[in-house]
DNA sequence: GCGAAGCGTATCATATAATAATACTTGATA
DNA sequence: TATCAAGTATTATTATATGATACGCTTCGC
């Protein structure tokens, strides 16, 4: 087994996490060969990573199906992440006021390399499922949040982001052509915001507003999600986002003590 | 090196895994050393363990401090826990709903063993920040939710959570009597919700009641927390209560498909 | 009701891959 | 500048993980 570096890599470790990686939305439940296939081990080794997974109180199994699950110690690792992550215990009490205002569903997403994942969410009204999921983790060109964090970089860094980041079509309409997402760019640059529409869900619009860091570089965004049915982009820019850039202002400048 | 078991043990990776479970509220970020110390195991093992969750994603190491925190990559497993958990997606609609009808926080609170998890989270009022982080665990006997939950239980099952489930002093008004706890958890087979004050904070009132599956027993409960200075016993159950237990209801016997 | 296929489980000889001791490097402290 | 604590690198040793093989149980299709 020729895997990463020597000596102070433990296979054995990646392996197993290999396994927990393998379960997403569309991957629920799995069994054992399941687990195998979708891992790229072989069975015999599923066979022990996985038992070790289940007794450690990682994996969940059905005692008829024998397929395993995520456990609730997934959810108790996340519980962790919160509390090392600064900007959450920050931002929520903001963002819980700023969704009472507004009434809609508000949005806190971190940059995660050429990504965004949503780190705190507050659902106002029903939405589909994935938008109330946090961990979601989406390309940053294809969001608002994205782009509003990008707009803070300097024009060579914002330049190679807009070139380089990935890009996947969720919708039919998500803007897979990097021009267009210049111009949305550039427009966030000048205004200090960003809109996108119909990118990850048809009629959805979103707004973000970029959380700087005390080197004027956004590692965050404040963001909202709203139907186009009842919302347009001048309702939005007139009733929304005072309030939302308000928020984002009120988390950037006080997080210069924290960040390191 | 005895570990557990054998052969379809790997020890390797529940070493690795004890790491991640090193981090919680109070240590969110841990250098070398303190890994060692907290997880029981040598510089040696942890130097290359910790290596090798960072090599994978799994931790992010400070450059300069060179210490380590959870990562992304832990939301992510939240994420894919959150599409493996058939209970929340159905839930979460409605508890949206009654967020906003009620205007206080909403929790989705499911049995973990002896404690209970909080799954999901709506909070619509400021509160302290652990009030809103979901994957807390806590003895199920604290918690109004808990103790809904085992108000569904045969009474022999019920009397054994009773007297051998853990219990721990948040505050100094957590009841540690058991004798209270079990007229508190009569009470609830009573009236079908429970409810409880001052367990986890002072002048917090939880009131929940049971998510109901095929067989009649719970396995999770709908809550509600709300400030005593606001609220009272009679004012919860006048206003909130039935529309906590409609919420609940409506959860309970369309999840008998789901659940296996 | 039989045979085959698929999957989960158990066993075991082998050498790979993890171990832990040791030594080196760095940087903070006094 | 000396000391100490913490992170990093190296190495010989063997324990530990490996994966091939075989077994048993269901679930099909015939």
């Amino acid at each position: 087994m020729e895997k990463k570096q020597n000596t102070l890599y433990v296979g054995s470790l990646a392996k197993g996490l290999r396994l927990l990686r393998a379960f997403d939305e569309s991957h629920t439940e799995l069994s054992l060969v399941a687990l195998a296939e979708r891992s790229g081990l072989d069975k015999s080794a599923v066979q022990r990573l996985a038992n070790t997974l289940h007794i450690e109180g990682m994996l969940d199994k059905d005692p008829v199906t024998r397929r395993f699950r995520p456990s609730h110690a997934w959810l108790e690792l996340a519980y962790a992440y919160y509390w090392s992550d600064q900007l959450v215990g920050q931002a929520i009490p903001k963002l819980i006021d700023l969704s009472q205002e507004i009434g809609e569903t508000v949005n806190l997403a971190e940059l995660s390399r050429d990504h965004i994942i949503y780190v705190s969410r507050l659902p106002c009204q029903r939405t589909y499922f994935a938008a109330t999921v946090i961990g979601r983790r989406l390309p940053a060109l294809s969001t608002s949040a994205g782009r509003a964090i990008i707009s803070t970089f300097s024009p060579e860094d914002r330049e190679e982001a807009i070139e380089t980041w990935p890009l996947k079509p969720f919708t039919a309409r998500t803007t897979l052509d990097r021009a267009t997402i210049r111009t949305s760019i550039n427009e966030a640059v000048q205004q200090g915001h960003a809109i996108s529409s119909d990118q990850m869900i048809l009629s959805e619009i979103g707004v973000a507003c970029p959380i700087i860091g005390p080197d004027g570089r956004a590692f965050a965004a404040v963001q909202c999600s709203v139907s186009a049915h009842t919302w347009t982009r001048e309702r939005i820019r007139a009733e929304i986002l005072p309030r939302l850039q308000d928020t984002a202002n009120a988390i950037s400048p006080s997080s210069q003590v924290h960040r390191r």
